[in-house]
DNA sequence: AATGAATGAGGGTTCATTCAT
DNA sequence: TATGAATGAACCCTCATTCAT
């Protein structure tokens, strides 16, 4: 048989990445088949290769796409206006938010670089380091403008990131704590890391 | 050909766990061979089963091994009378050394859980859990004697252990701080984090 | 989308044919894909079969039509009434002239009868042996009438068609020697296989 | 289930040789599965790998054997010091009876130079180039001596080697004529290509 | 008459594992 | 305890072909 009856291209492309981050986010690139991606989606492996080309091309289009919606989420959501602790605490929140959302993606992204070949590795390490210099930045401004207190502003800067990411590998939506109480918790943690004085 | 003069079995089976954490490390589990771990250490694969019964044994191995290692090499460098800022500060020394000299093995542990069987998943859970409540107790014997001022113990301590292990993914010892230098500026991120007034 | 203007039926179908005809020639018949054929043709995969019913058809028109012209081309340059050994001399020069310009073809011809089923192979044979018959029947002629010595009429027939085809796989236009002057070499060479006295 | 009990790695890739010489003879390199020569052999396809690294070297192996074989059979059955004519014969012989008991591997060495990737395709090219640089020594020294009275060298050498070869596409051992005679005749035909007078 | 998406089979190759030696 | 040869399943990917559009 050939095409089914009402099945689009776009349509099938985007079961398709979902299945990928599905599974390559549960199993790892390297331990999930294409056979399985296929399996998840309803269509035979081949079909796969009407909509990339390659395996690697299907992992590195999620973390392209991934690294892009991420840029431009944050693009969108910025303040520029802000002072550095309103900054930081609208980065917080965004950060927690959009990564809690997307925790496979960003599971991916984190594990799967090692399995990205060399010119897609470059690109996506590119817009990981753009990412980072977000808060960069916004420890920079306050440690400038005397609100934070800084120790070493890069190992600060990556202490926050990896403070945050953690909370994926442990966040459970029906845990002890809510969302927004946990959020809570962590911008208070990330303002003792920079130094701030809490305002009570 | 049998065996070639002056190995011993013990010998091949430390080369063999050997080679198998940098790959496994390097190129995850899934994405390493038994042939490839057999090339890396000069023997055929099917030498590699004299000394393991299967390659998730092999991996099992390894994780087991670290986390026994980890949990005793602490208990040996323990010391059950420290004040809680005292005991805390020890700790981190101890897991920033200790995780830096085995990054490999740290990294595995984290990222390859995923690649255990039920059953070896479940042994090596608890005995990360028992590691994690090595701070765990120094933070709530903190809480309740006054020296720390804690926001959420749990969290907290969960912030702590991503910290630094973050520092695995960027640390190099070419880079622009020294280890010492390093440790220290840690040190003080953990007494923020845990509300503890810096000496000076 | 549909069909692109301006194209027509009759001109895919031959951009097929020639497209094939090159790759089958480089490449053999089992070595190249339908997708190939399209590719060089500048349409999908699909649309080959609007034109051929299956690879193997393609394959088959291509010989069947090379066949079919070779025999119609030499019924018409054919000159009955010719003693022998000038209707050798008029037969090698048609051979050669005519396969140099279709090398391809020939080249197929006789690589990819293999290839051919057992019905398409039948009837190419046929064809084939129907044209050896033209040489023979000159060499017939000749041995009768005293004019060529012939060892033996079979296997002189196929050394001269050897010889002759053999021609298409080192000769390139840009080589030592001109077409005009191999072709009297080769009349000279094939008038000495049957004997024949060389006039002076 | 492992190795078979007796049998040895040379006996299995000698196996594979055969079934490969015989199937691509049969059906050309690319038409040819792995598995097809598995199942010929009796073993999985697999295990092929063992002995040959890829089916590209699996062809390049026979050819490459077969053109040393070649020029070492020649290199032991060459008398230098044979007149041109003598010589010549000697050559003739040799070819035709080297060429029927192998008429599988020269007939891959023509038909399958284009399956070799461009490394190994030079190298054969080369070997080939060697071969046929044996008839073209024994006309130059005909030419030369007055022996033989040559057309052009160059052509008449290639005209008699596609001539010789012509013959394994229609010999068969159960002809109308034997062995024997038909290497007289030919032996005959290419007296008459070097213009060698007929000794009676 | 063409596209593009699909099928189901099969391509070359690698895999974990086994076992005679 | 090691080798090297084997298995059988699976790998990524391509194939000829079909068909809704």
């Amino acid at each position: 048989m050939a095409r089914r009856a009402g099945s689009t291209g776009a349509e099938t492309a985007e079961k398709l990445r979902k299945a990928a981050l599905e599974l390559f986010a549960r199993s790892g690139y390297a331990a999930v088949s294409m056979r399985a991606i296929a399996a998840e989606t309803g269509v035979q492996a081949g079909a796969i290769y009407n909509h990339f080309p390659t395996k690697q091309d299907l992992l590195n289009d999620l973390m392209r796409v991934h690294m892009d919606t991420l840029l431009a989420a944050w693009e969108e959501t910025e303040q520029p206006e802000l002072s550095p602790p309103a900054a930081l605490e609208h980065f917080v929140r965004f950060h927690i938010r959009y990564h809690l959302d997307r925790s496979r993606e960003v599971f991916i992204s984190y594990m799967e670089l090692r399995s990205l070949e060399d010119e897609n590795f470059s690109a996506i390490e590119r817009l990981r380091r753009t990412y980072e210099r977000v808060p960069r930045a916004i420890l920079d401004r306050g440690a400038a403008d005397g609100s934070f207190d800084i120790l070493d502003p890069q190992i600060t800067t990556m202490a926050i990131i990896a403070m945050l990411n953690g909370m994926t590998t442990w966040y459970r939506e029906t845990g002890r704590l809510s969302l927004d109480e946990i959020e809570a918790v962590y911008i208070r943690l990330v303002k003792r890391l920079v130094g701030q004085k809490e305002e009570d």
